[in-house]
DNA sequence: AGACCAGCTGAACGTACGTTTAATACACTG
DNA sequence: CAGTGTATTAAACGTACGTTCAGCTGGTCT
């Protein structure tokens, strides 16, 4: 993940070539080839080192889970996520690895699935205990299935960061970015977004969803 | 993406079955020989009508891009997209469009961006409407941005359809996903979930960025 | 010094790919 | 009915892929 390449053995040079390259070309597109080539050595070695394209593969799915594994640990250790400029150098300094998280979660082969469930018991986890804190108000219903949907909300940015940088003018993977979009999920998070008659209203039609024929009479089609 | 084959044209069912696969196995995964095996007709027969595989991959996002853009302004003009009955049929009947777009936008080749930003057009103009009829409240800054969160949210939840679908316990791109999904999206956007306190504080916290440190003396988690 | 082993390479192998070509079957036109 | 064009195929071509293999280096141990 480091710009120097010196100080990394091969094996971790090659990795982090693989983890750059198949989210951008997928698995079957990235070759051993171009991947040697990025790193600066043979194929053969890869295959020495590695095994086999599959083997690599899994190499990088468990090197970033255990990646951001670690440094979501040692972030609630030191409370660094609530420096803005903490989270920001993280963002930063491991965009490969999210960019490669992206590519798991949407092209879900294999640990992709673990990954997410881990990510909701973290988001769950934090969700009752801070209810419990009082920092979120009651949950209605599965806290469970309320952390899905918020992870859901934020992988959303992450997995479309291009389109959203280019939408808000600044590169979403840096501090910047961040500080750039948060009063807007603030806004939503805030609720002062939606007028309070057009939730209760939406909340209400889920509720008797056969009742929704007052407005919709003319339903060809 | 009808499921009887007999009602289409080959072209058109070696175009939907490519709709199919590119985003399951990758572009460069996907072979013109599994394509042709899967429609039923010789690999030669895909590059007769489409003459490439780049070109068929590019007749399939023209495809999506069409179907997609026509669907919306078709439910805009019925107002079907009021009735959750008509949505979730929508949904189903264009589960692979959808999951193509996903794709698309994830893996970001060509006409995602284009995708991207005329989605949100669509959802900038609908809030700014919005706003002129009461539906919404104020919105504080670039309603074009606010747009792109919202975009990115939704999006979020249909990338990760299949992870969503597990935690939900419902096969999200269908009416009962949506129905099931709809409460904890609502409580989001009501702004119950947050205690307003903490949103207080962090709207704070971004617009005066230095004075961080009050609450973070006690550094560890 | 000799043995050894990990790191590394060039060349080759078999395979599966995208694509081309030549030919066939069939429908429509005049 | 000959003529023309379209839908379709089997077979083949050249290429690039993942992988294997035999051998070369340079350091470390005995």
């Amino acid at each position: 993940m480091r710009s120097d390449d010196e100080d990394r053995t091969t094996q971790a040079r090659i990795r982090d070539v693989a983890i750059e390259r198949f989210p951008k070309e997928g698995f079957a597109g990235t070759t051993v080839r171009a991947i040697a080539a990025d790193a600066g050595v043979s194929p053969a070695l890869v295959l020495h080192h590695f095994g086999s394209k599959k083997n690599l593969h899994r190499a990088c799915d468990g090197y970033v889970v255990r990646m951001i594994g670690e440094t979501k640990r040692e972030a609630m250790r030191t409370g660094s996520y609530r420096q803005a400029g903490a989270i920001a150098t993280t963002y930063q300094l491991f965009e490969p690895a999210l960019r490669y998280l992206a590519w798991t979660l949407s092209t879900g082969t294999g640990t992709a699935d673990r990954l997410f469930d881990d990510l909701l018991n973290d988001v769950t986890a934090q969700l009752v205990e801070g209810q419990e804190t009082g920092l979120i108000n009651e949950i209605h219903g599965d806290p469970r299935k309320q952390a899905a949907i918020l992870v859901a909300m934020q992988l959303g940015g992450l997995i479309l960061h291009e389109h959203l940088s280019r939408a808000m003018g600044v590169d979403m993977l840096t501090g910047e970015g961040l500080m750039a979009s948060a009063p807007y999920t603030l806004q939503v998070f805030s609720g002062n977004l939606f007028d309070t008659g057009v939730i209760a209203q939406a909340k209400q039609a889920i509720e008797q969803p056969q009742t929704t024929g007052d407005t919709d009479q003319e339903a060809n089609k």
